[in-house]
DNA sequence: AGCACGCCGACT
DNA sequence: GTCGGCGTGCTC
């Protein structure tokens, strides 16, 4: 090798696919300077296709069994993704076992994810006419269509020839050099841009000019009106650099009502004005003077922030354990600004619905400008304005949900995640399939970054942590501006049933207490888990009931489009006028839902003003925060509501909670439904009564005795956290084992058992009978048509080889589908199921 | 995922 | 025979 040769530059680069590998690309050695790890690049994968990969390594070693494609194009100089954002991405998917393309993909928002797509082109040397006979009259068609339209995307061949595969259409064409395909790359991301009007350089550079333009216009009212409205707005005369930024077009011409667009038009075909384009952010700025100091603590938070502040430097983690109403938020608020001093970041992380603007106004106000939001529910364009802020340092805090842990911080030194035990930190229905709080652990560490874990209900993990002394505790036992935690009256329907003191599904002391706290001027929250008018109807002569023909469940009856709707699916159709079975005519609703308490709460209590809060009434984009301002504002009286409403949301107007049916919540067949009927209970019980009046809670069950029960009406986590850990620990649940939880599903019924079966029986041999449970079909073992198997994997916490036993299920789960009845079944694998 | 190739049944 | 459906395997 000559002391000359330069060594060729390998990538590796993560692609957006789910294939579990990186790939292998050469680098030209014009770019040998510029390449960096985290850089975005475009890439040919496969035939044709066109992908934004990111370089998660740069190397000397060619491959031996393949020639590598070269990278196309560097999209950027300085890369979108960190190195600490990589080594995160691959943590992520070898924890939970997914590719690193499935990680790419939910973490880089799409609008830097630029792709090709496939174009078909009329060939410029083909004429149709001249070549008629080597035609079918298809294609002929088709291509005089694709005369007129130019560009027909290639997805869109199959419809236009209507075919299921267009491939070998398009195929013939280009074989008969009729057509060509192409690849348009699309760029996804479109910064917001503003037009602006600035008087035209020359007249500011020679004012004389300037004074001449005022005799040319001079009979002319309108223009003359215009130059003297902007001379007014921007002081040229005064100072000719203000002319540089101008004035916003559309506002110039809006505060000037009288002025038309087409003088200011003329104005700049003329040479006076001239139009300019600047780049806006999408985000409102908030005025400065807004912006408050955060709050005064009370003694008690005072303590408790000590405590945390403390035991953050002890253990790095700390759970903070705040009774409902305590004011866990203003103690986040005081470390966030701590970290804002120090010009670091803070990420403050919020389960998926809580994300409201009640929150986001609050926090606006204590933050300002150096506050960026992330949400799922944001557009492409503004979840790359937020990953740019966050990058460029211009957003010091983010509060967003568990997405906002993938974006680019560099120097991340406090991560909050409130409301820790809530089940959205779980990514449930595709890969990753990863745990927030988990991750924000994670992401911590390799920052070197504190975590808070806030709660009323600690999950049953972090609270085993804190004992074990793994976390930090800092407990803040009593209630901000001393109000005191409700009051809570456990009702038994059954007796009151007997006692005819029920009307529906109202226990006369509900009513009551509603009835009195609305008189007095303040409001109620009623709490039903279950959406819809009633959970499914039923035939009154024989019994049958409506189900949905995909999924194994019955169907909901809504009231408002008397329609009958599958909550798996979104199957929907009209409820039928006669019974599909018998043909008898009396078809009743049974089971109650939201709808059902609205409309009968409104038939006991008439002149209430009741709402509802549920997925069906918030589905629109707008409609949750419009329910919740309409409630916080007086307008409603009652808000009846699912989970939905028990999640941070802070009513100072609230005295009286009922809980409908508090029974259902326990009947789940789920280790956890304990847990969870105690964190549902206890947060929904929280918003009564807070700000300095004390709240009511009436509960009501037909098993009046449940010690659960009891516990949540005494506020009493520890005495639920020591019978409830100590059940763990006896099955072998979580924090003291492991869960990996596998779905088997399959359009049949018995090739789903079948190969759920040969699954679990070849885990049984590598990882051993007593820690494989299963095959077990779930309750709901049919969605969407396709059957369903479980098999739950137990491992040790410790003393044991997770990451073997993982490869061990990996090379199962690959060698179910390389067998030939099982070609067609899927598997998903869950690492720590919600 | 997205795409090409190849096998196989149902039509001219 | 050929066309179109669908299963299978690969992508640096």
């Amino acid at each position: 090798m000559s002391l000359f040769e330069e060594k060729h530059q390998f990538a590796e680069i993560i692609l957006p696919v789910p294939v579990p590998k990186t790939f292998c690309y050469f680098i030209s050695p014009a770019w040998d300077l510029e390449v960096v790890v985290g850089q975005r690049v475009l890439v040919e994968f496969g035939n044709r296709k066109v992908y934004t990969g990111i370089i998660a390594e740069i190397h000397q070693k060619r491959p031996e069994e393949y020639d590598p494609k070269p990278i196309l194009e560097l999209l950027e100089d300085t890369p979108s993704v960190t190195p600490d954002q990589i080594k995160l991405w691959k943590w992520v998917a070898e924890y939970y076992m997914c590719t690193i393309g499935d990680v790419m993909n939910i973490a880089l928002p799409s609008g830097l994810k630029l792709s090709s797509q496939s174009f078909i082109q009329l060939h410029p040397d083909f004429s149709i006419d001249d070549n008629l006979e080597m035609l079918t009259d298809r294609e002929f068609t088709f291509l005089k269509l694709l005369e007129k339209e130019q560009t027909i995307p290639y997805t869109n061949v199959a419809s236009i020839l209507e075919l299921k595969n267009p491939y070998k259409a398009v195929k013939d064409l280009i074989a008969k050099q009729a057509i060509l395909l192409i690849e348009k790359i699309k760029e996804k991301y479109k910064p917001k841009m503003e037009k602006r009007i600035r008087l035209h350089q020359s007249l500011v550079d020679n004012t004389a000019l300037l004074d001449g333009v005022f005799d040319i216009i001079a009979k002319k009212a309108k223009q003359e009106d215009a130059l003297l409205k902007y001379l007014s707005m921007v002081p040229v005369y005064e100072d000719p650099m203000t002319n540089y930024h101008g004035v916003s077009k559309s506002e110039f011409i809006k505060e000037n009502k009288p002025l038309s667009a087409s003088s200011v038009g003329t104005m700049t075909k003329n040479g006076i004005f001239e139009e300019f384009e600047r780049q806006v952010p999408r985000f409102e700025l908030s005025i400065a003077d807004k912006m408050m100091p955060t709050p005064e603590l009370s003694e008690a938070q005072n303590e408790c922030l000590q405590k945390v502040v403390t035991g953050l430097n002890e253990k790095g983690t700390c759970l903070l354990h705040g009774v409902t109403g305590s004011g866990k938020t203003e103690i986040y608020l005081q470390l966030i600004q701590n970290v804002i001093e120090n010009g670091s970041q803070a990420l403050f992380l919020i389960p998926e619905i809580a994300l409201t603007s009640q929150l986001v106004r609050r926090l606006k106000v204590y933050f300002g400008d150096v506050l960026g939001i992330y949400h799922s529910k944001f557009s492409d364009n503004e979840r790359v304005e937020t990953w740019k802020g966050v990058q460029e340092g211009d957003y010091q805090v983010i509060v967003g949900t568990r997405a906002s842990l993938f974006l680019p911080f560099s120097d991340l030194e406090l991560i909050v995640v409130d409301e820790e035990h809530d089940s959205s930190y779980k990514a449930q229905d595709k890969a990753p399939r990863y745990q927030g709080r988990d991750v924000a652990l994670v992401l911590a560490h390799l920052h070197h970054a504190k975590v808070i874990l806030g709660s009323a209900t600690p999950s049953l993990e972090s609270f085993y942590l804190a004992v074990k002394k793994k976390y930090a505790y800092a407990p803040l036992t009593e209630r901000y501006g001393g109000a005191q935690l409700p009051e809570v009256k456990i009702v038994d329907i059954k007796r009151m049933r007997k006692q005819r003191k029920m009307k529906d599904e109202f226990s006369d002391d509900l009513l009551q207490a509603v009835h009195e706290t609305t008189e007095e001027g303040y409001q109620a929250i009623l709490f039903q888990n279950r959406r819809g008018y009633s959970p499914y109807v039923s035939c009154e002569t024989c019994g049958w009931v409506p189900e949905c023909p995909s999924c194994a469940v019955n169907l909901t009856y809504h009231i408002y489009k008397n329609e009958l709707r599958c909550h798996y699916c979104g199957y929907k159709e009209h409820v039928p006028k006669t019974c599909v079975n018998c043909g008898s005519t009396h078809l009743q609703t049974v089971g109650v839902g939201t709808q059902k308490i609205e409309e009968s709460l409104k038939t006991y209590l008439t002149d209430l003003r009741v709402g509802r809060m549920d997925l069906d009434s918030t589905r629109r984009k707008h409609s949750y925060e419009q329910i919740l301002t309409d409630f916080e504002q007086g307008h409603l009286d009652v808000l009846v509501g699912t989970q939905m409403i028990t999640k941070g949301l802070d009513f100072g107007n609230v005295r009286v909670v009922g809980i409908l049916d508090a029974d259902r919540l326990l009947h789940f067949p789920d280790f956890r439904a304990h847990e969870r009927a105690f964190q549902l209970l206890t947060q929904v019980s929280g918003r009564a009564g807070r700000r300095g009046k004390e709240g009511t809670v009436i509960l009501q069950t037909s098993t009046p005795d449940e010690t659960l029960f009891a516990k949540v009406a005494r506020h009493d986590y520890a005495n639920f956290y020591r019978k409830e850990i100590q059940e763990r620990q006896q099955y072998h649940y979580p924090p003291f084992t492991r869960l990996i939880r596998l779905t088997v599903r399959s359009e049949k019924q018995d090739l789903t058992r079948e190969s759920a079966e040969w699954l679990a029986q070849r885990l049984t041999h590598w990882i051993g009978a007593n820690r494989i449970l299963g095959p077990q079909e779930p309750v709901i073992n049919k969605i969407r048509n396709y059957f369903l198997s479980e098999i739950l994997i137990k491992l040790e916490r410790e003393n044991y080889d997770l990451k073997k036993a993982k490869s061990l299920i990996q090379h199962a789960v690959n060698n179910l589908r390389e067998e030939k009845p099982f070609k067609r079944v899927w598997v998903s694998i869950d690492v720590d199921p919600a």
